[in-house]
DNA sequence: AATGAGCGTTGCACATCCTGCAACGACCAC
DNA sequence: GTGGTCGTTGCAGGATGTGCAACGCTCATT
């Protein structure tokens, strides 16, 4: 692995903490000054971070533009767009879509009743991973040694008295979800809201992506919210047929 | 600049138009397959490039992780969003907030009428740079040279027939915004939707963001968006105030 | 006004680290 | 079974990154 190139992006997440001058970033990458000048200068260059007045650095506009450009050209994504639209024009609640990697669990799109807005604003964020249905779709799926991994080095924060409480319990619902192939997050993040999720599959029966569907309880109390798990898995499954290849392609109605 | 560095970085928007194996990305580079190699590597440690099943590669999830961290440091936003969130309960519509950077204007916050959603959705896209309210507001305040060369390096789709047509109708427009400080969007974007806009300074004078109030044709005439400039204005005024420091800080009331 | 400290910047000599080569191994198609 | 493609590895040569020291600038201090 490069050490320039090593020494280079690790600048990245120390001014995503907050601005730095020159200095600061020689001292916290434990190299001189001209040396971090010369990287700050490259990612400069490169638009990855940007000068402000005070002369100080921080992460600059091209950051988003990757991150937006990547997450468009995410293919499970574009497949299942128009199905998680369809299925919000049907049922109107807020609709989620995410992906795993290394580690984290990212949404990747976002319907929402009359606003089909993309929102990023979790993107990256410790988003629940503990709770939320469309993790627990994730992790089940994981390997054995991968699942048990994952699992001992999270943190279990209690953000209700529903939340999964530790590793062990959340192991348990893993197991749970990974028989039923479904999965739903009740109160377990948010008091007031009630999730249903379901996976969604590559041609080789593993799991790439996950979707749920979200309803405060004023709205729909949580039985009725699962009885449009039906729907869901219908959707997922539509979505895994075309993603894997197994389905009539250039078609994304109910 | 790092010669190494500048090659690996060269591979993010590489990759930003869709996943590439090794060899495109050492052709595309211009080096030798082992080169690409290593970089790759660097690159997938710090998780900005992720390797799918078919061993190809393409951006990570650890970007929008850094992306996200950014703009929540970004210290206009966080002065910024409560005043646009208090302004979205009076008035309801749509409130954008953006930032010019390098050539680039970024939105970097989003409250939607009931939806206090942070949306990206559009950030790093060339947004409109030419018609949007926010975009004249933040160039009229660039200084004189680097406007013009702005201006004309610019595209100008004609996204309706009330588009900014080309360079010289945009610098007019920009001078007319300057003079009056604020600006809007009347159909340039997309037909049915209007915009006012006005400009938030820093303790200098210089323009340091913009925001501006959507709302399509439907809801409110162009005539009746125009009355709501005063309160626009205000806002933004508010949000200098405290930026500054010239303001009464822990306050965000109306 | 003068002085000094702090910070970013530059040019350079050294040697570290990156580069490209060639060979190996895995995988797939024919 | 065989040929081809692609990712991977170790290595030697040298291009490239590194740290040093000195300079100039701005700002705070006396």
């Amino acid at each position: 692995m490069s050490q320039t190139v090593d020494r280079a992006l690790s600048i990245l997440p120390l001014l995503a903490q907050g601005p730095a001058d020159l200095g600061q970033v020689a001292e916290r990458l434990g190299v001189h000054k001209s040396t971090a000048l010369r990287l700050l200068r490259t990612l400069h260059e490169h638009g990855l971070v940007h000068r402000q007045q005070d002369q100080r650095y921080r992460l600059g506009a091209r950051l988003f533009a990757l991150a937006q450009e990547a997450v468009e050209n995410l293919d499970v994504r574009e497949i299942a767009h128009p199905y998680l639209t369809a299925l919000n024009e049907r049922i109107g609640h807020t609709i989620h879509l995410a992906v795993y990697e290394e580690g984290e669990v990212v949404y990747i799109d976002k319907v929402e009743s009359r606003y089909p807005v993309r929102m990023y604003s979790r993107i990256g964020k410790p988003v629940a991973i503990t709770v939320a249905a469309v993790a627990k779709l994730l992790l089940a799926d994981l390997p054995e040694p991968e699942r048990r991994a994952v699992a001992a080095k999270l943190d279990y924060p209690p953000y209700t008295p529903r939340s999964t409480p530790n590793a062990a319990a959340f192991l348990k619902e893993l197991a749970t979800v990974r028989e039923q192939g479904w999965a739903t997050d009740l109160g377990g993040h948010e008091e007031s809201i009630n999730c249903v999720g379901a996976p969604i599959r590559g041609a080789d029966g593993r799991v790439v992506a996950a979707m749920s569907v979200s309803a405060p309880n004023v709205v729909v109390t949580a039985e009725e919210l699962l009885t449009l798990l039906p729907q869901v898995r219908d959707t997922a499954d539509a979505i895994s047929r075309e993603y894997s290849g197994t389905a009539p392609t250039k078609e994304a109605s109910a």
